[in-house]
DNA sequence: GAGTGGTCTAGACCACGAG
DNA sequence: TCGTGGTCTAGACCACTCA
């Protein structure tokens, strides 16, 4: 026996997978919905909230709910030296980046194995793709490993073009290892990318080191966690014979 | 200024971590804990259910509401042939697995590329640490690679165990592909969980192949979002130059 | 100011668990 | 049966957006 709210849910899903409420579209008021489906507004919004945690819609607070655009979803490619993020190579992917001179701190520090305060850049890049935000990454580079002569770039270039040129400066072998985790946005990272504080997060972080071992880079990825996969390849050349554990 | 909720449910989580309330316990009813905080029940709830979707708390109707056990984070290592799913080592892990023998059919054709119902074993298993559920596996293996001559298990070894047993029966050269995605979980995988089915579940998606390229398992692993991370670790001994894209 | 969503109330009734 | 959580109501009032 399904509860009221399911059984709301479910006919706004249909209604949206079916594209008989398109995409971008804002959803009748609570109000006209209330009384559309005869349940009294508060269940009626417990509806609206399972579909927001599902990714369906978005609410905006005082102009109404919105059919979000469909899932989309990009890969997440692990294993590479650089950030790349589409898959669905059609987008439009539009990049914004903002640079900044920090000093390590908490666990920064711990990541980029680094004493506290000591200098690094910060790359801040948001991507969207049309008006949703697709991901959000914070990239953090030792200042010593930064071309000091290059301009450090204001607001224009790709995010992914200005880390990629980097990479060439780097030693050739290198290590990655990346760590995915699902958890709730933070406050930030949810208005950035514009979800629901309820709908989980793809996180990941990546270290990226040196055939020295030295930590050149830790990147902290951060996705809608109904917009994105992540994908890691593996190829077992040389059997590494009860490596286990 | 944050809401009520808000407010009880920071409360809350403070008492939690700081062992006020001791994990496996169980929370006052929520009719006391209304009128400790001065709300209505209803408002008491949604602080609850903020709760219940971080992880905190499982609601149990009926009984009441309990302090899950501290988020004892397990560690998934990708890139290995084998699952592998401990890290916290210490933990007692109990494995309890169910086979069967079906025939391929939807997106499983896909994964294992396999025709249409063709013969697999199916080995369900369910990973606990004391009354947690930690992990829920479906892995798949054709059937004509599984060692006939050995008996299919009942229910007493452990999965792990089992799938090991094989994996070294395997052609040592071998490509991992692991597909890692956030989603909320079925109501099957919320129960077997013991999760709230507002918990987003890490999801990956093993497919491991041969040197000839053929499907030799496909594993559907899920993992509750709070409790679990994946890590992969790349390493890049020869500079695959310009491979990018 | 009109219309929207956000929060909260003070109940009612139902469903589940344990004794 | 009793205590628990689960669902729902019919409002009230506040906060935000936009004309």
């Amino acid at each position: 026996m399904p509860s009221r709210r399911h059984g709301i849910a479910e006919d706004l899903r249909n209604q949206i997978a079916t594209c008989r409420i398109k995409a971008g579209e804002r959803l009748p008021s609570e109000a006209q919905l209330a009384a559309r489906y005869m349940v009294s507004t508060p269940t009626l919004r417990s509806a609206l909230a399972v579909l927001e945690r599902e990714g369906f819609i978005e609410k905006i607070h005082g102009k109404g709910n919105f059919v979000r655009h469909p899932l989309r979803k990009i890969t997440y490619v692990g294993g590479r030296g650089t950030l790349d993020t589409r898959t669905a190579a059609e987008a439009p992917l539009r990049v914004t980046v903002r640079t900044a001179k920090i000093r390590a701190r908490g666990h920064l520090t711990a990541l980029l194995k680094v004493p506290t305060s000591s200098p690094l850049t910060e790359f801040l890049c948001l991507s969207h793709e049309g008006e949703s935000p697709l991901s959000l990454a914070r990239i953090y580079v030792p200042r010593d490993l930064m071309p000091a002569t290059e301009p450090v770039l204001g607001e224009s270039p790709a995010c992914e073009m200005a880390v990629a040129r980097f990479a060439v400066l780097r030693p050739p072998s290198a290590e990655v290892r990346e760590t995915v985790s699902v958890r709730l946005p933070t406050p930030d990272e949810a208005s950035a990318l514009r979800i629901s504080s309820a709908l989980a997060v793809l996180a990941i972080t990546r270290v990226t080191a040196d055939s020295t071992g030295r930590v050149v880079e830790a990147a902290l990825l951060v996705f809608p966690g109904d917009r994105a996969d992540a994908v890691f390849t593996t190829h077992h050349v040389i059997d590494e014979s009860g490596t286990q554990g």
